[in-house]
DNA sequence: AAGTGGTCTAGACCACTCT
DNA sequence: GAGTGGTCTAGACCACTTG
């Protein structure tokens, strides 16, 4: 459940001052530190020299992705207040603070004034294509989905590498089309691992109202926190185009996107293929 | 040179406290608010119930960022440190780290510890290509520039539109190709607002080793913070075909770039072409 | 040793939301 | 009014860089 971190790691802060043990009480337990007026302790998570350096703030921040990790709170739902954390953790107000900020410039909690903290998702209005780059050129976005085929098989060496999985692990691929006015602009191939995915059927897609980013969250407790995204421009074969209804050779924007949940492990590999005649791809440059 | 900021707005909090005039001292002046033990004093910029709302280090940052757009800083250069800034503002130091975090976050200035703050800069090695996406399939990037023409004319009206200027006003085109193991990759055509760009010729285009964006901090003190791209698929006509020796008809990614300098003002339009064979174009979601 | 940013704490008060 | 996050201050000490 909750650990008391140890403060900051191989330094002089080692010496000369008081040292707590490692395993800690839960709930409040005070300041850790009375050594000194306010200063921070120190005790070492590694021996001297050891690879880690971490401010203590960093170390909550690591414990709370722990606890969304572990399912402690789900997307939507709101933490516990900056006080309780602190009290929990044994550390002040200040440093929960510096913690959550962090995470909520990651987008991994949403802060709302008055209210809490909450854990993001996916499944909002307000962000409801968090990474869907594309934009229509004129009006705003809106789009149908049609699913073209989701079914289960062994992964192929290439995906199975990208995914950290082994060649041959059952992995679940899913075909569709996404639709603005009724015409096809984006078809999109997408893999995920069987073993986190079981009961991920063509029926609970279609039930499902709202991105596939919501539904792994509520069914699967898969979030989605980040991805990698390479693009390419590449003519259409006679499948694609197709689907999407272009001419053989038209000059389609590739997507290849590798997306990670908590501790960077990758969850789902998709290759999208965008006509971009009337939408384009958006990105802001920083 | 300086100025206090008015604290806070137009809230409760203007009553019953300390009220300061506008135009405070320049350098130290002491705490602002001696009222109560630290809480803040408070002074309107508009009247009650006006449409700006910013809390204190906001109007830290908006101080510092009118002090860089003035010039008082080049590009490269250390600010004061933090404890002269708050003496300089009148503010704490821990709100005038808040104003700079925030800064550091966008990539506006540059944190060393143990060194001092920096204005951020596009000629580092470090931060060489912070606006450019692209990346070879192998091996580590490495571009040649050919610079194929500059010139200046008047603005055509989609274009100048998009700077911000009237149709007509005078400004500068550059076309470049952009080479790996001398193969052309990429063709940009450039467009800047003539008054800003005053004396750019093809001459110091070449001369200068480093990206173009380090030689327009440099030269004409024209900082681009921000850029916003629209990424689209198409095929290859005849002058882009030639120039990037692929067939007429390819594929190529069209990336349009509109570059941002401080106050978000558009001080650069951009069209690259990209070859996209051995080289993809990448991005992180978040 | 001096100066800079980085971390941590403590306490005050403000703004917002809900009951 | 109680509870939450948001802002601001003050002071201590740590880590890093430079002289």
């Amino acid at each position: 459940m909750s650990a008391v971190p140890s403060r900051f790691n191989a330094t002089k802060a080692a010496t000369e001052r008081e040292v707590r043990g490692a395993g800690g009480a839960i709930g409040h337990a005070g300041p850790v530190n009375q050594g000194a007026a306010t200063g921070p302790a120190g005790v070492l998570s590694h021996a001297v020299g050891g690879p880690s350096f971490s401010p203590l703030y960093r170390q909550i921040k690591d414990l709370i992705i722990a606890s969304l990790q572990g399912g402690e709170w789900k997307a939507g739902e709101a933490i516990p207040s900056e006080l309780d954390l602190a009290a929990r953790f044994g550390v002040s107000q200040g440093t929960v603070r510096k913690a959550v900020d962090e995470m909520a410039a990651e987008n991994l909690l949403v802060r709302r004034q008055g209210k809490g903290t909450f854990v993001a998702t996916h499944a909002e209005q307000k962000v409801q294509y968090r990474f869907l780059r594309l934009m229509p050129d004129e009006g705003s976005q809106s789009l149908e989905r049609q699913l073209l085929d989701c079914k289960r098989l062994r992964a192929p060496a290439a995906i199975a590498k990208q995914l950290q999985l082994r060649a041959g692990d059952q992995m679940v691929e899913v075909r569709r089309l996404l639709k603005a006015q009724g015409r096809p602009v984006v078809l999109d191939d997408i893999w995920l691992p069987g073993n986190l995915f079981k009961g991920l059927t063509t029926e609970r897609l279609n039930q499902y109202r709202g991105p596939f980013y919501g539904l792994f969250e509520a069914e699967f407790g898969v979030h989605m926190i980040r991805a990698q995204e390479k693009i390419r421009a590449l003519a259409a074969d006679a499948e694609a185009a197709a689907l999407l209804q272009v001419p053989v050779g038209a000059p389609l924007l590739s997507v290849e996107r590798l997306s990670f949940t908590y501790g960077d492990k990758p969850v789902e590999l998709r290759r999208g293929l965008y006509h971009t005649e009337s939408h384009f791809y958006r990105n802001e440059l920083n």
